[in-house]
DNA sequence: CTGAAAGCGCTTACAG
DNA sequence: CTGAAAGCGCTTACAG
C-alpha cells in the first residue's frame, strides 16, 4: 500500500487506469465517452467504472476545456446600476438560467459599473473562460461597445444600437408604449403626464414616440412639459414624480402617469402616496416591463409586458447556435430577434368614463 | 506574409513570442507575470508588449488553470424554488458580486431543483472549474447534503446544520424573532398570529421559538392554533392567511400576524386586502428578512432585518481563506459566523397603546 | 479491444 | 537577461 502525497487534489485519469491496471486512455473512453474506438470489454470497462467511483474521479474541466477546445460555459454581462442588480435583470437571467440548463451550460455573470468605461473589461473575459457571451444591456448607451474580439461569439438583449457582428433581441417597445397610452385614452384618460427613461437610451426614445403617437392618432395636445426625463430606477421615478407635483396644484393634477418602466412606477407612487394622492382614484398609473415589482404595489400595476424571461431563454439558443458555427462562418451577422409586448391589466388604472 | 490559417482562433503565447521574435516564456513573464525570472531588459519587453496589443493577445484561463492550478472562480450554489430566484438570493448574491469583485474572482452560479436529489450534482461541479463553492441554502433540510469533495473547499450560508468541514455563516433568527414580537406586544398587540415557515427547517423552528418565548415573556397566553405553517414564498403565505381568515370572523381578528419571511407577509397582506381588511389599521404585519420586498408593499413592511448582503459578501472572505489553505491545512473546520439581526421599522404595525 | 504519442496553452524549475 | 524541457489532465488521431 504505497502513500500517495497528493495531499487534497482529486482523482486523475491516470490514477483511475493505475488502479483499474489500464490506460488513461481507456478510462477516457469509458468515463468521458472520448472519441476514440467505443468499444472497450465490459470486463475491463466495469473495472474501470469501478476505480472512478471508488477514487470518486471527476473529469478536470480546465483540462477537458484545453483539450476539447470548449469549456460549456456562457457568460451573462450586465451592468449594475447602484450596486444592485435589478428585477429586469432577474427576469432576463431566469430564462437564461433555464436555457442554459436544458442545454447543459453552466453560466457565468460578469457585473459592470458601467458599459462606457468598462468595456475593455468584456475583452478580459473572452480568454477561454467562455464560449460565449450574452450582454443585458437595456441601459448600454450608443457607441459603447465596439471591436469585440472575433473568436467569442455575443448576443445582446435590447441594445440600442446595431453592433457589428452581434445578434441581438428586442421587444417592440414603441407598440407598447403606444397600446398602453391607447388603452388610458380609452379609459377616458386626457391629461397623461410620461415619467420618461434615461436620456440617450433608445429605449427611452421609443417609449416616448409611443406615447407621443398614441396622443396624435387621438388629436390630444401634448404639451412638452407633460414629458419628464425620469431614469430607470424607483429612487428616479420617485425624484421625478415629486418635482413634477411641487409645481403643481392639486386640481391641476394629470388623470394618469405612463412611467417607462415599472420601478420608476413604483417609485412615482411612493411620491403620490407622500402628497396622500391616491392611485387609482385620484390619478391613474401605469408600467413597463412587467417584473415582479408590479406584483408587489399596492394597487397593483397595469404594465406592458416583456417576455423578458422567454428572450432570456432564446438567447442562449441563439448565442449556443454561434458558438457552434464559430469555425465555418463567414463571419456572424447583426441579426435581430424581435418580440411583442403586451397588457397586463391590474389595478392601478381607473376607468373615467 | 504567411496565411495563419487558425480560423478564429485567439493568439497565444506562441503567436506573441513568435510576433516578437522572442520565446513563449519570456512573454509569459512580461505578459502574465509568469513567477520566473523578472527582469526582462526593457526593449524586449516593450516588443513583447507591442506584439501582445497587435495579437489582442489575452491568456486562456483554461490552460493557466491547468498549469497553475486555480480557477479563480467561486460557485454558488442555491435551490430554485418555482423556477424562479428570489429576493432573498438576491440580497445574499449582491454581497457575493461584490467581494468576489474585489477579490477579483469570478463567479458561477449553480442552480439545483431540491437539496436532496441535487446533492449529487454538487459533486460534479468541483471539477476544476470552480476553487471553492458557497452553498446558499436557508432551505436545506437536515442531512440533505454529505460526502462533499475534500479538494474543493465549501462555505454555507444559513445551512440549518453542521455540516462537516464546512465553515458556515447564520444570523441570530431566533433573537431577531424574540425581539419583533416584543417590539408588537410593547405597541400593545395581545393576539397575535403567526405564519412560520415550511416544516423541517430550523430556521422556522427557530422563528417559532422566539415568537413563544416573546409571548411567554409577556405571559400571554399562545394557543397552538395561532401558529399556522406557510412556508417561505408569497403564494403559501397568501394561501395560508386566506385559510386562517376562513375560519374566523371579523370580530375575532388577531391584532397582528407575524410573518417567517417578508415573502409570506407579502402573501398575507394580499390576503388581508382581498377580505377589505386594513394594514395596519385592522391588523399589524410584521416581515422577516428585510429584502427588497419589504419596501415594495403598501404600506411598507416592518421586518426582522438579516444582514445577507454582508454574510454573502463574507462568505467570499471565508471561502477564499480556505482555498489558500487547501494544502496545507490538517483538515477543514465546521466553524461558525453569526449575524446579529435588527429590526426595521415602517408602517405596517400600528400602535394600539 | 487497448496503448504509446503528440498536443491543447500555459506554468515552474532549471540551465546557460 | 533569455530559452529548452517537462508537466498540469485531458483529448484525438494513429498503431497494433
Amino acid at each position: 500500500m504505497a502513500f500517495k502525497k497528493n495531499g487534497n487534489r482529486a482523482a486523475t485519469l491516470a490514477d483511475v487506469g493505475r488502479e483499474a491496471g489500464v490506460s488513461a486512455m481507456a478510462a477516457s473512453a469509458v468515463l468521458n465517452g472520448a472519441k476514440t474506438s467505443t468499444r472497450i470489454s465490459m470486463v475491463t470497462r466495469d473495472r474501470i467504472l469501478a476505480a472512478a467511483k471508488k477514487l470518486r474521479y471527476r473529469a478536470n474541466v480546465a483540462a477537458r476545456a484545453l483539450a476539447y477546445r470548449r469549456m460549456n460555459t456562457i457568460g451573462v454581462a450586465a451592468v449594475i446600476e447602484g450596486g444592485e442588480l435589478n428585477q429586469y435583470f432577474l427576469n432576463v437571467f431566469n430564462g437564461i438560467l433555464e436555457g442554459a440548463r436544458e442545454r447543459s451550460q453552466n453560466t457565468t455573470v460578469f457585473t459592470l459599473q458601467n458599459w462606457i468605461e468598462d468595456s475593455q473589461r468584456l475583452l478580459g473575459f473572452c480568454d477561454g473562460r467562455i464560449d460565449g457571451m450574452i450582454l443585458v444591456c437595456p441601459n448600454l448607451a450608443s457607441q459603447s461597445v465596439e471591436n469585440l474580439p472575433s473568436h467569442t461569439p455575443f448576443v445582446a438583449i435590447h441594445p440600442n444600437q446595431v453592433i457589428k457582428g452581434v445578434a441581438f433581441l428586442e421587444s417592440d417597445e414603441e407598440e407598447g408604449a403606444f397600446a398602453m397610452v391607447q388603452h388610458l385614452i380609452e379609459k377616458g384618460h386626457r391629461r397623461i403626464l410620461h415619467l420618461s427613461g434615461g436620456r440617450g437610451l433608445i429605449s427611452t426614445a421609443r417609449r416616448i414616440k409611443g406615447y407621443q403617437n398614441a396622443l396624435k392618432k387621438a388629436q390630444i395636445a401634448a404639451p412638452e412639459n407633460m414629458i419628464i426625463e425620469a431614469g430607470f430606477s424607483i429612487a428616479r421615478g420617485k425624484e421625478a414624480m415629486a418635482r413634477f407635483l411641487q409645481n403643481v396644484d392639486a386640481k391641476a393634477l394629470p388623470d394618469a402617469v405612463f412611467c417607462a418602466s415599472d420601478s420608476i412606477a413604483v417609485g412615482a407612487m411612493e411620491a403620490l402616496a407622500e402628497k396622500g394622492i391616491h392611485v387609482p382614484e385620484d390619478i391613474s398609473v401605469a408600467g413597463f416591463d412587467d417584473t415582479l415589482l408590479a406584483r408587489t404595489t399596492r394597487p397593483q400595476l397595469s404594465t406592458v409586458r416583456q417576455p423578458l424571461r422567454k428572450m432570456g431563454y432564446d438567447a442562449v439558443d441563439t448565442l449556443i447556435r454561434a458558438i457552434e458555427n464559430r469555425d465555418n462562418e463567414p463571419s456572424p451577422t447583426s441579426e435581430r430577434k424581435g418580440y411583442v409586448t403586451e397588457l397586463v391589466f391590474r389595478a392601478s388604472i381607473a376607468n373615467r368614463n
